[in-house]
RNA sequence: GGCCCCGUAGCUCAGUGGAUAGAGCAGCAGCCUUCGAAGCUGUUGGUCGGGAGUCCGAAUCUCCCCGGGGUCGCCA
């Protein structure tokens, strides 16, 4: 089906063609675009193509949106163009045609909005890859139904979408998670140690340390601290690991690979990363440590240590090889990366460091959310593993549901920060925004239950009946479901997604009071009306799909 | 101090170049003998942090300032 804005775009364009060629304009080739007027009397769509070419053409924009007007095909879904205001074109879509388009959506079902603009492009997000050193936090949740709607997304644009979760498990981070089990471990066999300032506090690490001893007994007791620290973070990992892709499951999220750091440092591929950076002259060794050379970025002369004075790999330099072996090695087109915002440091750094491998930029993006805060005892703190102070994600799971959980957290713009609080969250659990949407859908299922139990079905159903503006007003709002898909596509803020399903949900609840819809007293308008409200299902449904969120037929 | 994000109604936030700036919550006044009241209708509420600039047009872009958060480590 024909999207109506591209429609009327094109037939602007073909009257701005003509135009200038009747005109002899020069300089009219611009591109033109339509918006939806906020004021609807100002018709369906407008375009100020006139406006922008004022300025170019030396004329007035009335003169030249009145020679475009002119030309303006109508029919065609095209009812009526008016010039207005300082020079806006104006378009009125053809109601019969709009009324039509009721049939086609319907018709359309689980493709309706779908796109073939990313078929045949292998593309990989890569999101919430938590430091795999604890359970996961609501502040590591964030960037998971971000990755996860905006993959559902890039898939209903046609492309081939890996979700990938990156399992971190080497590194410094670890060594201490390991050695705070070993610690408690020792605890545990009535050894007097205590916990580093690095070590980790959290109870989960002493249930793991108990575990241990639950099992093994004191088969490590002779050990170093160093070499227990070792085998309890591979254990602790496994764990963490494990717990993690059953969180990720009640939160709706399976990824489609856990990737782990060490399969690439095992393989040689993160040394040969480090051999081609040496090959190309871009580090230098300087206290035992090895340095990236960053001329790029004179405030940062001394460069940026990729490998540690003990010979460990740092986050900077595993991730280059990372992003390195992906986009070359691993037949990736694009990797999208949803990182906290903590790290935009971090992604200044790499922008440099995978320039030096000519790495087109345009196949790497990343999205970068704002973190998120948690109230205790009315105090609003960071969340952290290392300081024992976080909300663990599986707990608001486990109080609010995960749609609501999913719907919240999808709810606000990446960049901004997100407050939670997770008393106020449990008592208005209930006034969550997504059981207004979900409430649409199970009516409109409800309106068919009933309709059925009356001896009326959908089936011979004449669109032309729908003509009153309520009717129509909603069938402009369903259209508008392909419009934001593309929207969201260029611009990736997955957050319009609720914003929609909301207004929608509201203009069907209107339109629910004012209209009868099962009425056996009408048979044709009820059919008609029966088809209307089954294409604000679909659409309904189609947005819930995207956010993740279940589209029930009872609540 | 450098860099990133934010500042919009009492509160939480949408809107990022178009015509008269929106929603939810909170407040006030109403609507269930009629397809699900987890709903609907009406109403109160704004120097879009401040200033300058660009533009036919700025909440939106640029610059300066103010306020809040983040980050600048041989952590990730």
């Amino acid at each position: 089906m024909t999207a109506p804005r591209d429609l009327v775009a094109t037939a602007i364009r073909d009257a701005l063609r003509r135009a200038a060629t009747d005109r002899g304009w020069t300089g009219a080739d611009v591109a033109v675009d339509v918006e939806r007027p906020a004021d609807p009397g100002h018709g369906d769509y407008a375009s100020t193509v006139a406006l922008k070419l004022a300025r170019p053409l030396r004329k007035s924009p009335r003169e030249i949106a009145e020679e475009i007007r002119s030309r303006v095909a109508t029919g065609d879904g095209i009812a009526a163009v008016e010039v207005a205001g300082h020079g806006f074109i104006n378009v009125r879509l053809d109601t019969s045609w709009l009324a039509r388009q009721v049939d086609d959506i319907v018709s359309a079902g689980t493709d309706f909005g779908r796109l073939d603009a990313l078929k045949g492009q292998r593309i990989q997000v890569e999101f919430v890859s938590a430091n795999p050193t604890g359970p996961l936090t609501l502040g590591n949740a964030r960037g998971g139904p971000l990755g996860d709607v905006l993959s559902s997304l890039l898939a209903f644009a046609g492309a081939a979408v890996t979700r990938e979760y990156y399992v971190e498990d080497g590194g410094t981070q670890v060594k201490h998670f390991g050695e705070s089990i070993a610690v408690r471990y020792r605890q545990l066999l009535g050894e007097n140690v205590e916990l580093s300032p690095e070590g980790y506090p959290a109870d989960y690490v002493k249930d793991l340390a108990a575990q241990i001893k639950q099992r093994d007994g004191d088969r490590y007791r002779s050990l170093s601290l160093e070499e227990q620290g070792k085998i309890f973070a591979k254990i602790g990992i496994d764990w963490v690991v494990e717990d993690a892709q059953r969180v990720m499951a009640k939160l709706g999220i399976r990824f489609d690979e856990w990737f782990r750091q060490s399969s690439f440092i095992e393989s040689g591929y993160f040394q040969k990363t480090i051999d081609d950076l040496r090959r190309m002259g871009r580090l230098v060794d300087r206290d035992g440590a090895v340095w990236f050379d960053a001329p790029e970025m004179p405030e940062d002369k001394e460069g940026w240590v990729v490998i540690r004075s003990n010979g460990d790999p740092l986050y900077l330099g595993t991730d280059i090889a990372y992003h390195r072996l992906c986009l070359f090695e691993r037949g990736f087109d694009k990797k999208i990366d949803v990182w906290g915002a903590n790290t935009h440091y971090h992604l200044v750094q790499m922008k440099v460091a995978l320039a030096a491998f000519d790495i087109d930029e345009r196949r790497w993006e990343v999205v970068l959310y704002q973190y998120v805060r948690f109230l205790n005892e009315g105090v609003i703190q960071r969340m952290g593993k290392r300081t024992g102070q976080f909300l663990l994600l599986e707990d608001v799971l486990d109080a609010v549901g995960v749609d609501a959980t999913r719907f919240f957290l999808l709810q606000r713009s990446a960049d901004a920060p997100l407050d939670f609080d997770l008393e106020l969250a449990v008592q208005q659990s209930n006034d969550n925004p997504v059981y207004y949407v979900q409430y649409a859908h199970a009516r409109i299922a409800s309106i068919f239950r009933t309709a059925a139990e009356r001896g009326l079905t959908v089936d011979g159903a004449d669109v032309s009946a729908l003509t009153s503006p309520a009717e129509l007003d909603l069938v402009r709002l369903c259209l508008r479901f392909p419009e934001l898909v593309a929207e969201v596509l260029e611009h990736k803020g997955v957050h319009l997604f609720t914003s929609y399903a909301l207004e929608l949900a509201g203009a069907f609840h209107s339109f629910y009071r004012d209209n009868r819809v099962v009425d056996e007293g009408d048979v044709p308008r009820s059919k008609a009306r029966l088809r209307l409200v089954q294409a604000v299902q679909v659409a309904l449904r189609q947005t819930l799909g995207l956010l993740g969120v279940s589209a029930p037929e009872k609540m």
